[in-house]
DNA sequence: AAATATTTTTAGATTAGTCTAAAAATATTT
DNA sequence: AAATATTTTTAGACTAATCTAAAAATATTT
């Protein structure tokens, strides 16, 4: 049996080294985690023994191919259930990440396949971010970050990488949702800010809402 | 904050005691929650403490305010998950109790109260029992158990009271369901069998399944 | 009401996950 | 390549929930 805490650190391992192959330090996971480096070393020892990780000491941690698919069979359901909340229960799309965490982790494989059929099989969650068939298959889109997007062309709006309440409340206040189409009108050097063109307005975000918007070219 | 464990034991000291009123000894919430009397005695040392429920050294406990409230909130949670399950997930009735088990600590009100909204505000689950709202109120339906029926009447099935998947599926071998009309037809004093007509057949039931079936009046 | 049986509680140990503080290994700077 | 800084691991302790075995309280029988 594999334990809640388990896996929610073969989540993070996954996130860490996009795609659970690259090498991921202690002191990342443990950060990550809001945990302690300690507390880490511990849990990756279990997970190495259960056969989740391969681990050397000193050396970091990267996922076994079974550590990899409870990865990928977690994100499956996580991103299903906030297909859900948003499109059956009136969630809005800074909310549901919250209740996700927590539903992703109900083991029963008829409820998330049936979970799946229920709301035709969708193969993006409400932030972008593609969901994994029942086999773990998903595509990587080919986006961008809005903070690399070059002058003059033009976007859509794919997803986000920050997916906090404060971060997609901002988004929503300044009318910028998936699917959006954004102009790149000038990229300021001072302080790295970009003046962005949507369908009825121009605005200025910073630097740090430019590295957390993904863009796709149009 | 209350844990998922405290959560439960509560639960089934609810049960246990027909509303959280009447005082349940230690011995039967050990066999309920599948563990030790000495389990339990720690667990309802720390629910007094945190006042949701009465304890005095060997005399048994009792809910307070605060621990009914805490039940019947998550009863409100199973029975609507169970329901969602059985409408929109095609599970059968039979299927529903393990997966609404884990589902009924998930903890948000709003996922709650949409889920009731989105199921158009079910009063009974699929096994005929009733709902509370989000008040907590919710109304005992009159029933009678088979066994105590009388020959001669008829009934309509309105609820079970074992919900394992062994008795389950026997009744849907039978075609035994909710809102089935039943006769009973004879009462056999030399094992307590009785015999019932359906629709479309009779047959005898045993004893056992006829202690789990709850009947109404027609 | 004394003896016996049952129930409940206590005492002390165990496991999962966490922590702090110190030690060991690795990385970086000079 | 020594010295210093950073990262990681170990050692030992803590909490929640559990267990076994023994002690204490209550209930039942004679």
């Amino acid at each position: 049996m594999i334990t809640l805490t388990e896996e929610n650190y073969i989540k993070a391992i996954y996130h860490l080294s996009s795609n659970g192959e690259k090498t991921v330090n202690t002191n990342a996971i443990a950060s990550a985690m809001q945990t302690k480096a300690s507390s880490v070393t511990d849990m990756i020892k279990k997970l190495s023994e259960k056969n989740y990780a391969d681990y050397k000491k000193y050396q970091g941690v990267t996922l076994t191919d079974d550590g990899r698919r409870v990865a990928v069979n977690i994100i499956r359901k996580h991103r299903l259930w906030e297909v859900f909340l948003v499109e059956k229960l009136n969630f809005s799309w800074d909310e549901v990440h919250e209740v996700a965490e927590h539903l992703e982790h109900i083991k029963s494989e008829k409820l998330i396949d049936e979970l799946d059929a229920f709301l035709e099989f969708p193969t993006y969650d409400p932030h972008g971010d593609p969901i994994p068939d029942k086999e773990g298959n998903f595509k990587h889109i080919e986006k961008i970050v809005l903070a690399k997007a070059e002058v003059g062309s033009t976007y859509k709006c794919v997803g986000v990488d920050d997916t906090s309440s404060k971060f997609l409340k901002y988004l929503d206040s300044n009318n910028i949702a998936l699917g959006t189409i954004i102009t790149v009108k000038h990229k300021e050097p001072f302080d790295n800010s970009i003046k962005i063109a949507l369908e009825h307005s121009e605005i200025v975000v910073s630097q740090s809402v430019a590295k957390n918007l993904y863009l796709k070219k149009v």
